[in-house]
DNA sequence: AGATAGTCCTGTGGGC
DNA sequence: TGCCCACAGGACTATC
């Protein structure tokens, strides 16, 4: 399930290989995957082909791509299963292959040729591409911290400069900052949960408010944080917000760190290799496991011997699985659902 | 404005 | 074996 760290690693993925290089044409497999785009897969051939792709940009979950020269980008969102692959033109076509753009041929530094065609593969097309005018960014907040460097030999039109007024796809102009940008910090975030009045997770996934959290690390850093996902978003505390930020960046920053989160084949990078921070979870998908913080204060003797560790369980939450340690992460009292 | 239900999808896996 | 159904979830819309 792709979130924030996996589409920065397509992100990622989609600048060094493809940023700079030229449309050629534009096949589409299957127009649900369009869906979103109201004029029409005719449309989206007519206006992407012969433009030229340049940096890849990111908000959270949504991801696009400025082309040159237009005052629009080819928006890009992994919904549920979807997938970028830059592959070459004699590659299988994969199972779910939905919308497939030629590129202009490129070369490596040794003179062999890169792969030349940039797939969208999505099993469940929950995801999709379009078209949208790019504008200035209301909620503008500066550069993303995690930014990649640019590579200067494929990439025409630089980065942002520092302090320029940064642009947002109509389309994507309505989410909030993600946590990785710097105007969310602690104070940010406080102020933000306390201006709502519900529940800390739907809060953490409601994306105009703070974009890039989908399921797994909002359980991951609810764990993070010793936090109920029912908690009362205003009556948060300065410090335990400080707490759910700080969970949510370090989960994320290592999720990125790994290559992202993979349960399957699913999600891939763009080379079609698989993330491994499955392997680092804590709480989502552990249901029946020991809660690892617990079993660690109590290898310490931290923990009261006539209580035992907690393990982890999985409850209904907005018609979501929600996975948490009822030791760690204790039902709210004192009115503060 | 917050909460909920419905819609879009397909593969998987449990139950019978 | 095979059929049916529940389940998985991100974004968006409609409705209360």
């Amino acid at each position: 399930m792709p979130e924030l760290p996996e589409v920065e690693v397509v992100r990622r993925g989609v600048q060094r290989w493809a940023a700079g290089r030229r449309i050629e044409s534009v096949q589409i497999h299957d127009v649900r995957s369009l869906r979103r785009f109201a004029e029409g897969p005719e449309a989206f051939i007519a206006q992407l082909t012969g433009q030229v792709l340049s940096v890849p940009q990111r908000r959270g979950k949504f991801l696009w791509i400025p082309l040159q020269s237009q005052s629009n980008a080819l928006m890009i969102h992994l919904g549920m299963s979807g997938q970028v692959l830059i592959e070459h033109d004699d590659a299988p076509e994969e199972k779910h292959l939905k919308v497939t753009l030629q590129l202009s041929e490129a070369h490596d530094d040794d003179g062999a040729a890169l792969p030349s065609q940039l797939r969208f593969i999505d099993q469940r097309i929950f995801g999709g591409m379009q078209l949208s005018e790019l504008r200035s960014d209301p909620g503008h907040s500066g550069l993303v911290r995690s930014g990649a460097s640019v590579s200067p030999d494929l990439v025409r039109s630089g980065p942002e400069l520092p302090g320029s007024a940064r642009l947002i796809p109509a389309a994507a102009a309505h989410i909030g900052p993600d946590p990785l940008e710097p105007v969310v910090d602690a104070e940010w975030f406080f102020r933000a949960l306390r201006r709502r009045r519900t529940g800390l997770k739907r809060a953490l996934l409601d994306q105009t408010l703070i974009s890039g959290v989908g399921n797994i690390y909002a359980d991951e850093a609810l764990w993070a944080a010793r936090l109920h996902y029912a908690r009362r978003s205003e009556t948060i505390t300065r410090a335990e917000a400080a707490r759910l930020l700080e969970g949510l960046v370090q989960v994320m920053e290592a999720a990125l760190a790994a290559g992202g989160t993979s349960f399957d084949a699913l999600y891939v990078n763009v080379n079609g290799a698989s993330g491994y921070f499955d392997r680092s979870l804590h709480a989502y998908d552990q249901a029946g496991r020991e809660c690892t913080r617990c079993a660690a204060k109590q290898a310490t003797d931290e923990l009261d011997a006539r209580r035992s560790p907690g393990v982890i369980v999985r409850e209904k939450f907005m018609g979501r699985s929600s996975y948490l340690c009822p030791v760690c992460q204790p039902t709210p009292r004192n009115g503060r659902w």
